[in-house]
DNA sequence: ATACTAACCGACCGTTCGGTCAGTTTTATC
DNA sequence: GATAAAACTGACCGAACGGTCGGTTAGTAT
């Protein structure tokens, strides 16, 4: 009676697959909407082995919060300063953190749904960390841009992060609902529509004086 | 003679209690969080009652969901085309949507955590019939600009109204951490934030052309 | 009064929740 | 092999969930 059975060689049980699990669901559904029975059965294993290595289900969301936060830390760690202007490096790591954000679907949705929930305070501390790092980051890069006289000084330069933000983490979050507009073509590429967004924080809607031209 | 209470009575019992208190619920927990119990408290009536007037939850969510929809609808509305160049009217519009926001946290918050939450379909496709008549109407407005050649031709005008959703959308939603990050000073005051934002969507971050020009 | 109906409620149902317990298997150390 | 810690599990608990039931009020028209 050794029939062991030859499918699925994904290693089951272990504090990673539950990790793996717990954050996928949390990030899709939210804390409430998700049971520890459900976590146990994608991870494979059983509810009482998950209390086994987290203590209850508040601690194993921080668990899975604080890992999200550390990878995400990491990403932004790896886009140091490039050289060149101050445009082309606030527009590199602009892109690099949409590209950071694309590729870690589930820790990016755990994050902001945490740290945009006006509701409770279970990892709020925690994500809003990661979003003022991020935020200070760029607003010293505009700050920097200023004094250089690349960028205007009469734009608040937190505003003008901002709306870097907004617009990638807006990108995010809409990107379901965008696809399916009529109006709209930049979502399926991410490359084109850093490069757009940028255009436009740099140059501006209105038209230059040289640039109003034929048709 | 046992008399009304004629002050700051809120009535009890009734649909539009029942609403209030889902919508409040809903909005600030989300759906799964939220308990029959829960909202019959708060609408201070009984469970079975809700049941009486709306079939099950979902079907309560939904009547919520569509009451919020008709509002925002209705808000929409009420910001008809202004006279003045499309830079006032965009301008005036977009602040307008952002006072509506702000004015009615409740439904918003309800709309966007529909729209924006990848999972069920509960009510998505309703939310992202408001976010795109919203978005529809800022299109063709930056549409009729261009032809006017008051803006660039040479953007894509379903970006320039993704970064204006995006800017007051993100700004309700990151209110409370922003509020908290040192170098924001702008969370505080909307008409400020608007007009901020309106100016690097026009003006663009980089100095005038005359001021200097590119190499 | 009668009759009918919408509004409303206490008590309850089956199910699932987060969490526990007693016990078994694996793994590492000697 | 003995042993002990760690990993793991089936069965179970009280509480809370969404939802239902039988019955009671309040209004209204005849």
């Amino acid at each position: 009676m050794h029939s062991e059975l030859s499918s699925t060689k994904k290693f089951s049980g272990g504090e990673k697959a539950i990790l793996e699990a717990a954050e996928t669901l949390f990030a899709e559904k939210g804390f409430d909407a998700v049971s520890m029975s459900a976590i146990s059965q994608l991870a494979n294993t059983s509810k009482p082995n998950i209390y086994h290595h987290f203590g209850s289900k508040n601690e194993l969301y921080l668990a899975v919060m604080k890992q999200a936060v550390r990878r995400s830390s990491e990403l932004l760690d790896a886009l140091e300063d490039t050289p060149g202007t101050f445009s082309q490096r606030l527009s590199d790591f602009s892109a690099g953190q949409l590209n950071n954000i694309l590729a870690h679907k589930r820790s990016t949705q755990l994050i902001l749904r945490e740290a945009l929930s006006g509701g409770s305070q279970r990892g709020q501390t925690i994500a809003k960390h990661v979003v003022g790092e991020l935020f200070a980051r760029l607003v010293a890069m505009v700050t920097n841009g200023q004094h250089k006289g690349e960028f205007r000084g009469d734009v608040d330069p937190a505003l003008a992060a901002f709306m870097v933000v907004a617009a990638n983490m807006f990108f995010f979050q809409a990107a379901p609902v965008m696809q399916h507009l009529p109006e709209v073509n930049f979502a399926s590429e991410a490359s084109n529509f850093s490069s757009g967004v940028m255009d436009i924080l740099f140059n501006g809607l209105q038209p230059t004086n040289q640039d109003t031209e034929e048709h």
